[in-house]
DNA sequence: ATAATCTCTACTGGCTTTATAGAATTAGTC
DNA sequence: GACTAATTCTATAAAGCCAGTAGAGATTAT
């Protein structure tokens, strides 16, 4: 499951996107239009802004847009920016990669591999999509999903 | 990432499956076997005999063992008794589905549609792989993944 | 009986999550 | 310059989760 934040981070990221470009957007109005508590909303864009998706204008008649393209920001770099790893496993991460003291051998580790499986198609959407495509309602790609009937 | 208890159950799993047949492997071998502290793994087992994954003997040369052949136990299974739903919303999970409540409309909800193409093949390879797999060092399936050169 | 083992409940310490509160700072407006 | 509206930043708090520990009780083999 990811993080309340996280989704509270991509619907305000996808809200950004479709201000018009130039103005701003206050934290206020997101607040009310996504239903997310104003201070808590407040914490996350801040974290979006050290992290350099966005910017914000202070005082009077100021607020946040976003600093890169929509079609720049992916849903990849929202989550670990805000929930950390997607890896499964700590010895699968690219962000935190960090060894299991308890595995005897990470390369025949039979857990691993099966998650290693896992998290590949994840990262491949995950670092494929992107902020523009879901506020276009571009996200389904049927192309891709030959396995489904 | 899955918890440190859904690996350990993996891990415990898959050392059941090779104990010889009728016989029954002790809680402290297995602990020391897969460095688990011993009294966590108890209580690791019990949660996987009350899932009727294992069954077990009381007593002196009591012990645990598979109630369930090792190629009918898939990976899903142990991480929904361990960790719970596997799906990264809960509007998405098959076990604990639950409406987001600030959404306003499921079905046209982008950041669903997304996770919708995650999650997806994560439930393949998770509900395909079984413990027999893993300790069979099955578990890499190379011709699943032709997108990977 | 005794020792070994599982069973069950409770508890703890630390961490994370989800907020809330409020003072400080900044920028526009009159 | 004063006022107001907004962001910024720090602190705090309640709740829950995670990893692990503890110990009494039940059961079985010897």
């Amino acid at each position: 499951m990811i993080s309340r934040q996280a989704k509270y981070a991509l619907r305000a990221l996808i809200a950004l996107s479709r201000i018009t470009p130039g103005s701003a957007a206050q934290t206020s109005d997101i607040a009310s239009a996504e239903k997310i508590p104003k201070k808590f909303l407040e914490q996350i864009l801040l974290r979006l802004k050290n992290q350099g998706m966005v910017q914000s204008r202070r005082g009077n008649r100021g607020g946040y847009a976003l600093l890169k393209p929509a079609s720049e920001i992916t849903f990849a770099q929202v989550l670990r920016t805000i929930d950390g790893p997607i890896a499964p496993l700590p010895c699968l991460s690219i962000i935190a990669y960090a060894r299991c003291e308890d595995c005897k051998d990470e390369y025949t580790c039979e857990i691993r591999k099966v998650f290693a499986r896992v998290i590949e198609p994840t990262r491949q959407v995950l670092e494929r999509t992107t902020i523009a495509d879901a506020a276009a309602g571009r996200a389904i790609d049927l192309e891709s999903l030959p396995q489904m009937a």
